[in-house]
DNA sequence: TATTGTTATACTCTATAACTATA
DNA sequence: TATAGTTATAGAGTATAACAATA
């Protein structure tokens, strides 16, 4: 999360620019391809919402969801997130290690925990929400109104 | 690139299935979030793609850019894949480990490299093309012809 | 037996910084 | 001075496998 001076050239790491002179072969027609290079612009919006604090895509999605889901549980967690149980526990790890979510005993399963955001917790991803939404919704303005619902309803066609 | 049975329920890490009872809030409708879902669901396409082998998308990047661009530089293939010169050095030592690429001195520049196919590399590249384009194709048939043709063109413009 | 959480481990991707050889 | 490549290091994400406690 450092802002240092790159020591060379070109488009920075993490640049969507195409390169002069470069055959790109038929890869821009790749659905895959412009999806992952669309994906990329669109976190470059994320990371300016989220300008230096270590708030990640999958930690921001987390806190996003302790909040509307109150006392879920790991397994659960990762179900949502699409990873493995191991990763989902080392995702709450960090965010209880920042105090902003804390593990609570379940009195139905002693095996599972209930995930809670603190009150700290909930103090920021209520400001991380309006600023993700602003920087989203101004990487989206890019298209207009009807074509941002057109690539809503694709998208939603493709990953049901 | 194991296959082995797993040992829990639900849906396997990797999915984009959603999970009944939990409250998504306005996830689904930021842009980031619902690109980042149709490429994770793009990924499985390709992963089906190149089942078996240990090729990932920007090693597959890397060698169709080889391919159409025989003799690139590694700083030239980083600016391409949009990463450090450090990540592109990997990549490339990635390659050469296996026989797919090589190095050759160029006689106009000592400091930089020329970077090619190998024959082996050439044959891999050419099979691996036609199943990922198939496997692509499949997965935009999701959408009509119309509907495919309008989503690379909006996706265009948000990565031009 | 099955599930939850945990621990251990590994691999990929990506980045920065410092170094060298050359331009 | 600037650039190409290299090396070292680090963090994040993700995965599998095996284990203990509990259901």
């Amino acid at each position: 999360m450092k802002k240092t001076m790159r020591s060379t050239r070109g488009p920075r790491p993490g640049s969507t620019a195409r390169v002069e002179g470069i055959d790109y072969g038929n890869l821009p027609v790749h659905f895959g391809y412009a999806l992952k290079r669309a994906q990329i612009a669109a976190f470059e919006a994320f990371a300016r919402a989220t300008a230096g604090r270590p708030i990640t895509p999958p930690r921001y999605t987390a806190l996003v969801i302790l909040e509307a889901n109150p006392g879920i549980s790991q397994t659960v967690l990762g179900e949502v997130l699409g990873t493995a149980r191991s990763g989902a526990m080392m995702l709450t790890n960090w965010l209880v290690a920042r105090g902003l979510a804390e593990r609570r005993h379940r009195p139905d399963d002693a095996r599972a925990w209930g995930l809670y955001l603190t009150r700290h917790g909930k103090a920021i991803v209520g400001r991380l929400k309006r600023s993700v939404w602003q920087h989203d919704q101004h990487f989206g303005a890019r298209l207009g109104p009807a074509e941002r619902r057109e690539l809503l309803r694709l998208l939603g066609k493709l990953a049901p």
